[in-house]
DNA sequence: TAGATTGTTAATCGATTAACAATC
DNA sequence: TAGATTGTTAATCGATTAACAATC
């Protein structure tokens, strides 16, 4: 039986390491092995294994035999359960648009403890429409939905111009935790958490990447 | 006149925050303002003032007047310059599925110094159709195209089972760097660059945010 | 002038990596 | 046994923050 650690702090960047192992293990898993080593998590993922080492060591308690490593599964237990006891909330996603249909198509989410409940849309066609089983309701239903379910976490997949209006309406409603698709900087409350999904960010990132790589190239 | 400080090495941390200084600073410029501080800077998006100093130094020469800020026309050149200085590549995009369509349609790339010149898919159905103008062809004539283009930029959306195939033969090609969009890792030589666009890390840091923001109520 | 703000140097903080004994 | 691998402690590295003189 593996033991979950509860209450751990892992920091930022562990947590965001944490999926990328687990779906490297399910690969590994459904490929018919049973162990696994740091080192080999490390060599394919390019991290350093140590590193390794140190974030698993802290979701589970399950630990490596020197030789053979760590059993898959036992990690993948442990993981899920880490994940699981952070994550499993429901969600309302706003704005049925282009992005916004293709969230709520995105079958992932549940293997990540999301759970999107409800969409909503100011334009009164896709009202009443269902998208992969999730209904989009009105806009304007949305305080009410959201303080009835208690819902805390709200997905924002708005333009741009409307973000900021959607983010203080959700707010108002009682949700703790944004995810913002909308290329904008929201101002609210410092009570409230917010990730931005920027594809501007992750764009200057990679083209980063790739300039060191092309300028490493020249030497 | 804006020095552009060329062959500067900002730290990924840096380069990531630009675009969010970017945005802002417009959105600064189109209400009217001539001036900003960093200190209103850091207020607004929830950053040390320092640290705002210190990322702007590194990318624009302008100075700031102490009691009256930087300028922030001087300062959008600076960094439009600097990102636009690593950046401007044309790029291939691969999976004309529902999210391969939400980014082809986005317009914001172009701003950031992407330019996507050509779609692929396997899908017979889905060749020849434009989106957005931008014209979708068969996958088997990706590498003919990657190479006569020169193209180094390679944009994954295909489903994750697919996602190594498909990177495989657009590191052949001559691709030098991939913003992976499957939810898959992906293993390549180390020469290129990836940047993956991974949902489950995302939200897994806003569900361990949600839960501090939660802990720290109780106490 | 007084005070807000800059730019820089030094201190701190946190995360990554190196070193190495323990062990299967 | 020999060697790969673990787990942990110490060292390093890098990024953030604090302190403060300079200045508009």
């Amino acid at each position: 039986m593996i033991e979950v650690k509860e209450g751990v702090t892992a920091s930022k960047a562990t947590i965001s390491r944490l999926p990328v192992y687990l779906r490297f293990l399910r690969d590994k898993l459904k490929a018919g092995d049973e162990n696994v080593s740091s080192t080999l998590i490390a060599g394919q993922l390019r991290l350093n294994p140590v590193q390794v080492r140190k974030d698993l060591a802290l979701v589970s308690s399950a630990s490596g035999k020197p030789k053979l490593g760590f059993k898959i599964k036992e990690l993948i237990e442990s993981i899920e359960s880490f994940l699981g006891v952070c994550n499993t909330h429901d969600a309302v996603l706003c704005g049925v648009g282009s992005l916004g249909v293709t969230l709520l198509k995105y079958e992932g989410f549940k293997n990540y403890g999301l759970n999107i409940v409800a969409a909503f849309d100011t334009n009164p066609e896709l009202v009443g429409k269902k998208i992969n089983g999730i209904t989009v309701f009105s806009y304007n239903s949305l305080p009410a939905k959201v303080k009835r379910l208690n819902i805390k976490v709200g997905i924002i997949t708005v333009p741009k111009e409307a973000a900021q209006s959607v983010a203080d309406g959700m707010a108002a409603s009682g949700i703790r935790a944004i995810w913002n698709f909308a290329p904008t900087h929201l101002s609210l409350s410092p009570d409230i958490a917010v990730k931005y999904e920027d594809l501007a960010a992750s764009l200057a990132v990679l083209s980063k990447k790739l300039e060191d790589k092309l300028r490493d190239e020249e030497t």
